[in-house]
DNA sequence: GAATTACTGAACCATCTGGTTTACTTTATA
DNA sequence: TATAAAGTAAACCAGATGGTTCAGTAATTC
């Protein structure tokens, strides 16, 4: 799966970005990874999957441990897809800012 | 909730983002929203209160009507999150570019 | 070769999700 | 006033999600 719904998902979950957060610092192997998180090895290791299967991480095997590192690549898509509205945003600071103007006269 | 998390679940199903997409047009009634999909106006309902609970949309109740419109104020957030991991991706495709230029030698 | 480390797999559980149908409230129209 | 339209609420269902524990496998170290 590489679609957007896929992609959004795996990013909805705060310990999910966190693992993709630390890994802008390097490849990282799974138990360090799971260290600053109070819950199982295990539990990590499915998130770590869930981020794998959306394509944003990479784990490579290497003797007993496995080395995840980012593949933000993917990102792009959705970042792509809310470029589409930047102008919807950008426009409603704009009328806010109108609004703001007529409450002072 | 105005979260990472509710808004990146939000956007993480189709029917949602193609309502976003539609409300691009200009506002909707939820009527309106519904007849494009092959699902229950109750269904859609519950995208609705999906996004709007998510501050994607808000809904204004004119006589028996509910009129949606965007507000894609919110997306900024998931974009500027994604925007920290642009030079990631753009870094990717430095090294594929690398990884090819070194396939022709 | 035995023990330890790093991880995965499987079973289990509670909760969330995305859909349904039916019933209801509210507003507009005939 | 009766009827139709627009929408929500409630109950239900199957399947996904996020966590657990326990057992197993594979690689390293003692």
């Amino acid at each position: 799966m590489h679609n957007l719904d896929t992609t959004f998902a795996a990013l909805s979950d705060g310990t999910r970005r966190a693992i993709l957060a630390q890994l802008t610092h390097g490849e990282a192997r799974l138990s360090d990874l799971a260290a600053p998180f109070d819950m199982s090895q295990t539990a990590v290791s499915k998130h770590v999957r869930v981020l794998r299967d959306a394509g944003l991480l990479v784990v490579e095997k290497r003797g007993r441990t496995r080395h995840c590192r980012l593949n933000a690549a993917v990102m792009k898509e959705a970042s792509d897809w809310l470029d589409n509205y930047q102008t919807f945003w950008t426009r409603q600071f704009d009328n806010l800012a109108q609004v703001l103007v007529g409450q002072e006269e």
